[in-house]
DNA sequence: ACTTAAATTGACCACCCGGTCATTATTAAA
DNA sequence: TTTAATAATGACCGGGTGGTCAATTTAAGT
Protein backbone atom coordinates (compact mmCIF):
# COMPACT_ATOMS: atom_id res chain seq x y z
CA UNK A 1 0.00 0.00 0.00
CA UNK A 2 1.33 3.04 -0.92
CA UNK A 3 0.62 6.51 1.15
CA UNK A 4 -0.53 9.07 -0.49
CA UNK A 5 2.31 11.41 0.73
CA UNK A 6 4.61 9.15 -1.29
CA UNK A 7 5.24 11.87 -4.11
CA UNK A 8 5.59 14.33 -1.07
CA UNK A 9 8.14 12.30 0.63
CA UNK A 10 10.12 12.04 -2.17
CA UNK A 11 11.07 15.50 -2.71
CA UNK A 12 14.21 16.91 -1.57
CA UNK A 13 14.07 17.87 1.72
CA UNK A 14 14.49 21.86 1.23
CA UNK A 15 11.45 21.82 -0.79
CA UNK A 16 9.28 19.55 1.49
CA UNK A 17 10.27 21.72 4.33
CA UNK A 18 9.07 24.60 2.38
CA UNK A 19 5.35 23.66 1.87
CA UNK A 20 5.30 22.23 5.36
CA UNK A 21 6.52 25.76 6.14
CA UNK A 22 3.94 28.08 4.38
CA UNK A 23 1.45 24.93 5.65
CA UNK A 24 1.93 25.30 9.14
CA UNK A 25 1.94 29.07 8.75
CA UNK A 26 -1.61 29.07 6.76
CA UNK A 27 -3.42 26.76 9.31
CA UNK A 28 -2.36 28.55 12.06
CA UNK A 29 -3.21 31.70 10.88
CA UNK A 30 -6.74 30.86 9.69
CA UNK A 31 -8.89 27.99 10.24
CA UNK A 32 -9.52 25.12 7.84
CA UNK A 33 -12.43 26.83 5.78
CA UNK A 34 -10.96 29.66 5.47
CA UNK A 35 -6.97 28.80 4.62
CA UNK A 36 -6.25 29.33 1.17
CA UNK A 37 -3.98 26.50 -0.89
CA UNK A 38 -3.63 29.72 -3.40
CA UNK A 39 -1.83 31.11 -0.26
CA UNK A 40 0.61 27.90 0.53
CA UNK A 41 1.18 27.78 -3.14
CA UNK A 42 2.72 31.24 -3.12
CA UNK A 43 4.44 31.65 0.47
CA UNK A 44 5.84 27.73 -0.75
CA UNK A 45 6.93 29.07 -4.06
CA UNK A 46 5.46 26.64 -5.89
CA UNK A 47 2.65 25.97 -8.54
CA UNK A 48 -0.76 25.03 -7.58
CA UNK A 49 -0.53 22.04 -9.89
CA UNK A 50 2.17 20.54 -8.03
CA UNK A 51 0.76 20.79 -4.39
CA UNK A 52 -2.26 19.23 -5.59
CA UNK A 53 -0.17 16.78 -6.84
CA UNK A 54 1.80 16.29 -3.60
CA UNK A 55 -1.74 16.36 -1.61
CA UNK A 56 -4.87 15.14 -3.86
CA UNK A 57 -7.03 17.63 -1.95
CA UNK A 58 -7.24 20.31 0.77
CA UNK A 59 -8.21 18.04 3.48
CA UNK A 60 -4.91 15.59 3.46
CA UNK A 61 -2.26 18.71 3.22
CA UNK A 62 -3.99 19.34 6.11
CA UNK A 63 -4.37 15.90 7.53
CA UNK A 64 -0.76 15.46 7.05
CA UNK A 65 -0.03 19.35 8.68
CA UNK A 66 -2.38 18.69 11.98
CA UNK A 67 -0.47 14.71 12.49
CA UNK A 68 2.73 16.54 12.42
CA UNK A 69 1.90 19.26 14.71
CA UNK A 70 0.28 16.33 17.02
CA UNK A 71 3.18 14.32 16.90
CA UNK A 72 5.59 17.23 18.36
CA UNK A 73 3.20 17.61 21.07
CA UNK A 74 3.03 13.93 22.25
CA UNK A 75 6.85 14.06 21.94
CA UNK A 76 7.10 16.73 24.71
CA UNK A 77 4.63 15.08 26.86
CA UNK A 78 6.68 11.79 26.50
CA UNK A 79 9.74 13.67 27.53
CA UNK A 80 8.29 15.14 30.40
CA UNK A 81 6.59 12.14 31.33
CA UNK A 82 9.55 9.99 31.59
CA UNK A 83 11.94 12.72 32.97
CA UNK A 84 9.85 12.77 35.98
CA UNK A 85 8.63 9.17 36.70
CA UNK A 86 10.27 9.11 40.18
CA UNK A 87 9.30 12.86 40.86
CA UNK A 88 6.40 13.24 43.69
CA UNK A 89 2.93 14.44 42.09
CA UNK A 90 3.10 18.28 42.52
CA UNK A 91 6.59 18.34 41.12
CA UNK A 92 5.26 16.51 38.11
CA UNK A 93 2.44 18.56 37.51
CA UNK A 94 4.61 21.75 37.83
CA UNK A 95 6.70 20.52 34.99
CA UNK A 96 4.00 19.41 32.94
CA UNK A 97 2.75 22.66 33.07
CA UNK A 98 6.36 24.06 32.18
CA UNK A 99 7.49 22.02 29.53
CA UNK A 100 3.64 22.81 28.05
CA UNK A 101 4.43 26.84 28.28
CA UNK A 102 7.63 25.84 27.16
CA UNK A 103 6.09 24.63 24.06
CA UNK A 104 4.01 27.37 23.33
CA UNK A 105 7.05 29.41 23.11
CA UNK A 106 9.17 27.29 21.08
CA UNK A 107 6.44 26.37 18.82
CA UNK A 108 3.64 29.42 18.57
CA UNK A 109 2.31 28.24 15.36
CA UNK A 110 1.89 24.28 16.32
CA UNK A 111 0.41 25.59 19.34
CA UNK A 112 -2.09 27.50 17.14
CA UNK A 113 -3.39 24.70 15.43
CA UNK A 114 -3.45 22.75 18.69
CA UNK A 115 -5.53 24.68 20.19
CA UNK A 116 -7.82 25.38 16.80
CA UNK A 117 -7.97 21.99 16.39
CA UNK A 118 -9.38 21.34 19.89
CA UNK A 119 -10.99 24.29 20.89
CA UNK A 120 -12.69 25.52 16.70
CA UNK A 121 -14.92 22.98 14.94
CA UNK A 122 -14.63 23.03 11.82
CA UNK A 123 -11.53 20.63 10.93
CA UNK A 124 -12.39 17.64 8.63
CA UNK A 125 -13.10 14.55 10.92
CA UNK A 126 -13.05 16.83 13.46
CA UNK A 127 -15.26 14.70 15.96
CA UNK A 128 -13.04 11.30 15.31
CA UNK A 129 -9.80 13.19 16.00
CA UNK A 130 -11.27 15.18 19.03
CA UNK A 131 -12.03 11.77 20.87
CA UNK A 132 -8.38 10.43 19.71
CA UNK A 133 -7.32 13.34 21.41
CA UNK A 134 -9.53 12.52 25.00
CA UNK A 135 -8.20 8.81 24.98
CA UNK A 136 -4.66 10.09 24.52
CA UNK A 137 -5.04 12.56 27.33
CA UNK A 138 -6.99 9.82 29.65
CA UNK A 139 -4.21 7.58 28.71
CA UNK A 140 -1.69 10.29 29.64
CA UNK A 141 -2.87 11.80 32.85
CA UNK A 142 -4.65 8.88 34.16
CA UNK A 143 -1.41 7.20 34.24
CA UNK A 144 0.45 10.37 36.24
CA UNK A 145 -2.72 10.36 38.78
CA UNK A 146 -2.57 6.12 39.35
CA UNK A 147 1.35 6.63 39.78
CA UNK A 148 0.52 9.33 42.84
CA UNK A 149 -2.82 7.41 43.91
CA UNK A 150 -0.54 4.30 44.05
CA UNK A 151 2.34 6.42 46.18
CA UNK A 152 -0.67 7.74 48.22
CA UNK A 153 -0.18 11.31 47.14
CA UNK A 154 -3.41 11.15 46.06
CA UNK A 155 -7.39 9.80 47.94
CA UNK A 156 -6.45 6.52 46.69
CA UNK A 157 -10.74 6.34 46.02
CA UNK A 158 -10.86 8.70 43.50
CA UNK A 159 -13.17 8.70 40.77
CA UNK A 160 -10.09 8.45 38.45
CA UNK A 161 -12.19 9.43 35.27
CA UNK A 162 -13.04 12.72 36.79
CA UNK A 163 -9.52 13.58 38.34
CA UNK A 164 -8.61 13.34 35.07
CA UNK A 165 -11.05 15.45 33.53
CA UNK A 166 -10.24 18.10 36.22
CA UNK A 167 -6.70 18.44 35.64
CA UNK A 168 -7.50 18.45 31.56
CA UNK A 169 -9.71 21.04 32.26
CA UNK A 170 -7.72 23.52 34.14
CA UNK A 171 -4.27 22.45 32.67
CA UNK A 172 -5.88 22.99 28.84
CA UNK A 173 -7.92 26.21 29.85
CA UNK A 174 -4.42 27.89 31.27
CA UNK A 175 -2.31 27.22 28.45
CA UNK A 176 -4.69 28.54 26.11
CA UNK A 177 -4.99 31.77 28.12
CA UNK A 178 -1.48 31.80 28.69
CA UNK A 179 -1.16 31.07 24.47
CA UNK A 180 -3.93 33.74 23.79
CA UNK A 181 -2.27 36.20 26.38
CA UNK A 182 1.23 36.16 24.36
CA UNK A 183 0.59 35.97 21.38
CA UNK A 184 -1.68 39.39 21.67
CA UNK A 185 1.75 41.26 23.65
CA UNK A 186 -0.10 40.65 27.10
CA UNK A 187 1.65 38.29 28.31
CA UNK A 188 3.99 38.80 31.51
CA UNK A 189 0.48 39.11 33.28
CA UNK A 190 1.04 35.50 34.00
CA UNK A 191 3.45 34.96 36.71
CA UNK A 192 4.18 31.53 35.66
CA UNK A 193 5.89 30.08 39.63
CA UNK A 194 2.91 31.60 41.21
CA UNK A 195 0.61 29.88 38.67
CA UNK A 196 2.06 26.54 38.74
CA UNK A 197 2.25 26.64 42.19
CA UNK A 198 -1.39 27.72 42.75
CA UNK A 199 -2.68 24.68 40.43
CA UNK A 200 -0.88 22.27 42.35
CA UNK A 201 -2.30 23.36 45.65
CA UNK A 202 -5.81 23.90 44.28
CA UNK A 203 -5.79 19.96 43.15
CA UNK A 204 -4.24 18.41 46.41
CA UNK A 205 -6.16 20.81 48.77
CA UNK A 206 -9.28 22.35 47.12
CA UNK A 207 -10.57 25.68 47.62
CA UNK A 208 -11.34 25.40 51.72
CA UNK B 1 -29.14 58.77 17.57
CA UNK B 2 -31.17 55.97 15.46
CA UNK B 3 -29.87 52.12 15.88
CA UNK B 4 -28.95 50.27 12.85
CA UNK B 5 -31.18 47.73 13.27
CA UNK B 6 -33.74 49.96 13.51
CA UNK B 7 -35.75 49.53 9.77
CA UNK B 8 -35.30 45.33 11.26
CA UNK B 9 -36.97 46.32 14.60
CA UNK B 10 -39.81 47.95 12.84
CA UNK B 11 -40.82 44.86 10.84
CA UNK B 12 -44.15 42.91 11.92
CA UNK B 13 -42.75 40.45 14.55
CA UNK B 14 -43.61 37.31 12.32
CA UNK B 15 -40.86 38.50 10.19
CA UNK B 16 -38.29 39.15 12.66
CA UNK B 17 -38.48 35.87 14.15
CA UNK B 18 -38.55 33.93 10.80
CA UNK B 19 -34.97 36.32 10.12
CA UNK B 20 -33.79 36.00 13.65
CA UNK B 21 -34.42 31.85 13.62
CA UNK B 22 -33.02 31.07 9.97
CA UNK B 23 -29.58 33.56 11.31
CA UNK B 24 -29.48 31.49 14.60
CA UNK B 25 -29.65 28.07 12.75
CA UNK B 26 -27.02 29.39 10.07
CA UNK B 27 -24.36 30.57 12.88
CA UNK B 28 -25.06 27.73 15.15
CA UNK B 29 -24.15 25.37 12.37
CA UNK B 30 -21.16 26.80 10.40
CA UNK B 31 -18.58 29.64 12.04
CA UNK B 32 -18.46 33.45 11.24
CA UNK B 33 -16.36 33.02 7.70
CA UNK B 34 -18.54 29.79 6.55
CA UNK B 35 -21.83 31.31 7.34
CA UNK B 36 -23.45 32.47 4.51
CA UNK B 37 -26.05 34.98 3.97
CA UNK B 38 -27.77 33.31 0.88
CA UNK B 39 -28.84 30.32 3.38
CA UNK B 40 -30.30 33.06 5.86
CA UNK B 41 -32.14 34.79 2.89
CA UNK B 42 -33.52 31.33 1.70
CA UNK B 43 -34.82 29.94 5.35
CA UNK B 44 -35.82 33.20 5.88
CA UNK B 45 -38.05 33.29 2.88
CA UNK B 46 -37.39 36.78 2.19
CA UNK B 47 -34.57 38.38 -0.70
CA UNK B 48 -31.08 38.76 -0.41
CA UNK B 49 -31.67 42.99 -0.70
CA UNK B 50 -34.47 43.02 2.25
CA UNK B 51 -32.01 41.36 4.56
CA UNK B 52 -28.94 43.48 3.49
CA UNK B 53 -31.57 46.83 4.00
CA UNK B 54 -32.21 45.19 7.41
CA UNK B 55 -28.71 44.38 8.22
CA UNK B 56 -25.88 46.88 6.47
CA UNK B 57 -23.23 43.70 6.45
CA UNK B 58 -22.95 40.45 7.57
CA UNK B 59 -20.99 41.27 10.71
CA UNK B 60 -23.89 43.74 11.93
CA UNK B 61 -26.28 40.78 11.49
CA UNK B 62 -23.80 38.55 13.46
CA UNK B 63 -23.38 41.09 15.91
CA UNK B 64 -27.40 41.61 16.26
CA UNK B 65 -27.31 37.48 17.05
CA UNK B 66 -24.47 36.80 19.12
CA UNK B 67 -25.62 39.72 21.93
CA UNK B 68 -29.01 38.04 21.56
CA UNK B 69 -27.78 34.35 22.66
CA UNK B 70 -25.48 36.29 25.37
CA UNK B 71 -28.70 38.37 26.57
CA UNK B 72 -30.44 34.96 27.47
CA UNK B 73 -27.19 33.23 29.00
CA UNK B 74 -26.67 35.95 30.93
CA UNK B 75 -30.61 35.78 32.19
CA UNK B 76 -30.08 32.54 33.26
CA UNK B 77 -26.60 32.93 35.38
CA UNK B 78 -29.00 36.15 36.82
CA UNK B 79 -31.65 33.89 38.04
CA UNK B 80 -29.62 31.83 39.16
CA UNK B 81 -27.33 33.93 40.86
CA UNK B 82 -30.87 35.80 42.69
CA UNK B 83 -32.19 32.52 43.61
CA UNK B 84 -29.29 31.51 45.62
CA UNK B 85 -27.99 33.69 47.19
CA UNK B 86 -28.28 32.29 50.49
CA UNK B 87 -27.39 28.85 50.07
CA UNK B 88 -24.10 27.35 51.10
CA UNK B 89 -21.44 27.30 48.54
CA UNK B 90 -21.94 23.93 47.07
CA UNK B 91 -25.31 24.09 46.84
CA UNK B 92 -25.25 26.87 44.42
CA UNK B 93 -22.05 25.44 42.56
CA UNK B 94 -24.44 22.34 41.88
CA UNK B 95 -27.38 24.81 41.28
CA UNK B 96 -25.12 26.63 38.80
CA UNK B 97 -24.18 23.76 36.81
CA UNK B 98 -27.95 22.48 36.71
CA UNK B 99 -28.74 25.48 34.85
CA UNK B 100 -25.83 25.27 32.36
CA UNK B 101 -27.23 22.15 31.48
CA UNK B 102 -31.00 23.54 31.21
CA UNK B 103 -29.51 26.44 29.18
CA UNK B 104 -28.24 23.74 27.00
CA UNK B 105 -31.22 21.52 26.86
CA UNK B 106 -33.36 24.26 26.37
CA UNK B 107 -31.36 26.31 23.76
CA UNK B 108 -29.06 24.00 21.98
CA UNK B 109 -28.52 26.43 19.13
CA UNK B 110 -27.77 29.27 21.47
CA UNK B 111 -25.25 27.45 23.08
CA UNK B 112 -23.71 26.46 20.32
CA UNK B 113 -22.72 29.97 19.69
CA UNK B 114 -22.13 30.43 22.36
CA UNK B 115 -19.12 27.86 22.83
CA UNK B 116 -18.51 28.71 19.60
CA UNK B 117 -17.72 32.38 20.33
CA UNK B 118 -15.95 31.44 23.41
CA UNK B 119 -13.76 28.48 21.90
CA UNK B 120 -13.32 29.74 18.38
CA UNK B 121 -11.52 32.00 16.77
CA UNK B 122 -12.77 33.84 13.45
CA UNK B 123 -15.87 35.86 15.02
CA UNK B 124 -15.82 39.72 14.33
CA UNK B 125 -13.92 41.64 17.34
CA UNK B 126 -13.59 38.43 19.06
CA UNK B 127 -10.68 39.77 20.88
CA UNK B 128 -12.89 42.75 22.51
CA UNK B 129 -15.60 39.99 23.26
CA UNK B 130 -13.80 37.55 24.66
CA UNK B 131 -12.13 39.94 27.25
CA UNK B 132 -16.18 41.60 27.79
CA UNK B 133 -16.79 37.97 28.88
CA UNK B 134 -13.98 37.28 31.02
CA UNK B 135 -14.62 40.44 32.66
CA UNK B 136 -18.40 39.22 33.51
CA UNK B 137 -17.35 35.30 34.58
CA UNK B 138 -14.66 37.73 37.05
CA UNK B 139 -17.82 39.31 38.16
CA UNK B 140 -20.57 36.56 38.37
CA UNK B 141 -18.02 34.22 39.77
CA UNK B 142 -16.32 36.28 41.92
CA UNK B 143 -19.24 37.27 43.54
CA UNK B 144 -20.15 33.62 44.14
CA UNK B 145 -16.76 32.90 45.64
CA UNK B 146 -16.11 36.10 48.01
CA UNK B 147 -19.45 35.58 49.47
CA UNK B 148 -18.32 31.75 50.40
CA UNK B 149 -15.29 33.10 51.69
CA UNK B 150 -17.15 35.86 53.72
CA UNK B 151 -19.15 32.99 54.99
CA UNK B 152 -15.89 31.36 55.48
CA UNK B 153 -17.03 28.31 53.50
CA UNK B 154 -13.74 29.11 51.21
CA UNK B 155 -10.46 29.58 52.98
CA UNK B 156 -10.21 33.37 53.41
CA UNK B 157 -6.83 33.59 51.70
CA UNK B 158 -7.32 32.09 48.65
CA UNK B 159 -6.31 34.21 45.51
CA UNK B 160 -9.47 35.15 43.94
CA UNK B 161 -8.23 35.71 40.81
CA UNK B 162 -7.09 31.98 40.52
CA UNK B 163 -9.84 30.68 42.28
CA UNK B 164 -12.19 32.22 39.65
CA UNK B 165 -10.30 30.86 36.84
CA UNK B 166 -10.57 27.37 38.06
CA UNK B 167 -14.22 27.21 38.72
CA UNK B 168 -14.45 28.90 35.07
CA UNK B 169 -12.05 26.30 33.37
CA UNK B 170 -13.76 23.75 35.05
CA UNK B 171 -17.33 24.73 34.78
CA UNK B 172 -17.05 25.93 30.77
CA UNK B 173 -15.42 22.57 29.96
CA UNK B 174 -18.04 20.72 31.30
CA UNK B 175 -20.90 22.39 29.48
CA UNK B 176 -18.82 22.19 26.69
CA UNK B 177 -18.60 18.65 26.96
CA UNK B 178 -21.96 18.08 27.94
CA UNK B 179 -23.14 20.17 24.82
CA UNK B 180 -21.23 18.29 22.15
CA UNK B 181 -21.85 14.79 23.61
CA UNK B 182 -25.44 15.97 23.46
CA UNK B 183 -25.31 17.26 19.95
CA UNK B 184 -23.12 13.73 19.63
CA UNK B 185 -26.43 12.21 20.43
CA UNK B 186 -23.96 9.86 22.92
CA UNK B 187 -24.67 12.03 25.83
CA UNK B 188 -26.25 10.38 29.28
CA UNK B 189 -22.35 9.38 29.68
CA UNK B 190 -22.76 11.92 32.07
CA UNK B 191 -24.47 10.88 35.20
CA UNK B 192 -25.22 14.67 35.91
CA UNK B 193 -25.78 14.24 39.57
CA UNK B 194 -22.60 12.09 39.93
CA UNK B 195 -21.00 15.34 38.33
CA UNK B 196 -21.89 17.95 40.37
CA UNK B 197 -21.29 15.99 43.19
CA UNK B 198 -17.97 15.65 42.11
CA UNK B 199 -17.29 18.89 41.27
CA UNK B 200 -18.12 20.16 44.23
CA UNK B 201 -16.34 17.76 46.70
CA UNK B 202 -13.08 18.58 44.26
CA UNK B 203 -13.51 21.99 44.64
CA UNK B 204 -13.58 22.22 48.04
CA UNK B 205 -11.25 19.22 49.14
CA UNK B 206 -9.16 18.62 46.48
CA UNK B 207 -7.82 15.95 44.94
CA UNK B 208 -6.20 14.20 48.02
C1' DA C 1 22.49 13.90 -29.48
C1' DC C 2 18.05 11.99 -29.52
C1' DT C 3 14.06 10.02 -27.31
C1' DT C 4 11.16 9.09 -23.76
C1' DA C 5 9.40 9.54 -19.35
C1' DA C 6 8.38 12.34 -15.41
C1' DA C 7 7.79 16.62 -13.04
C1' DT C 8 6.16 21.39 -13.11
C1' DT C 9 3.38 24.99 -14.56
C1' DG C 10 -0.55 28.40 -14.56
C1' DA C 11 -4.57 29.42 -17.27
C1' DC C 12 -8.92 27.78 -16.66
C1' DC C 13 -13.37 25.69 -14.62
C1' DA C 14 -17.64 25.76 -11.99
C1' DC C 15 -19.11 27.42 -7.89
C1' DC C 16 -19.97 30.37 -4.00
C1' DC C 17 -19.29 34.56 -1.48
C1' DG C 18 -20.83 39.46 0.45
C1' DG C 19 -22.83 43.28 -1.28
C1' DT C 20 -25.37 46.54 -4.82
C1' DC C 21 -29.07 48.80 -7.20
C1' DA C 22 -32.28 49.48 -11.05
C1' DT C 23 -36.71 47.65 -11.35
C1' DT C 24 -41.09 46.19 -9.58
C1' DA C 25 -44.77 45.68 -6.12
C1' DT C 26 -47.05 47.63 -2.23
C1' DT C 27 -48.91 51.07 0.55
C1' DA C 28 -50.46 55.87 1.85
C1' DA C 29 -51.91 60.50 0.67
C1' DA C 30 -54.42 63.51 -2.44
C1' DT D 1 -58.30 57.08 -8.93
C1' DT D 2 -54.11 59.12 -9.51
C1' DT D 3 -49.80 60.19 -7.47
C1' DA D 4 -46.01 59.97 -4.42
C1' DA D 5 -43.37 57.48 -1.20
C1' DT D 6 -41.75 53.29 0.60
C1' DA D 7 -40.60 48.35 0.66
C1' DA D 8 -39.12 44.20 -1.57
C1' DT D 9 -36.85 41.86 -5.19
C1' DG D 10 -33.19 39.13 -7.63
C1' DA D 11 -30.04 39.62 -11.51
C1' DC D 12 -25.65 41.13 -11.34
C1' DC D 13 -20.72 42.47 -9.82
C1' DG D 14 -15.89 41.69 -8.57
C1' DG D 15 -13.39 38.55 -6.16
C1' DG D 16 -11.93 34.27 -4.08
C1' DT D 17 -12.30 29.15 -3.69
C1' DG D 18 -10.64 24.06 -4.42
C1' DG D 19 -9.40 21.53 -8.04
C1' DT D 20 -7.99 20.16 -13.21
C1' DC D 21 -5.22 19.36 -17.23
C1' DA D 22 -3.07 20.41 -21.74
C1' DA D 23 1.20 22.27 -22.51
C1' DT D 24 5.89 22.94 -21.26
C1' DT D 25 10.18 22.24 -18.87
C1' DT D 26 13.38 19.13 -16.78
C1' DA D 27 15.70 14.74 -16.18
C1' DA D 28 16.98 10.02 -17.56
C1' DG D 29 18.20 6.27 -20.68
C1' DT D 30 20.43 4.86 -24.68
Amino acid sequence: MISSTNKFEQLPLEKQSRIVNASISEFAEKDYETASMNTVVNQAGISKGSLFNYFKTKSILYDHIYKLALGEVKAYLRKVRDETVDLPFQKRLSKIVDSGVQFIIEHPRLAKIYFRLIYSADSPNRQKIVSELQVLSNDYLGEIIQDAMDRNELDPNLDKGQAVFFLDSVLNRFLKDYHEAKSHGDADQFNRDEWVKGITIFFTKGLK
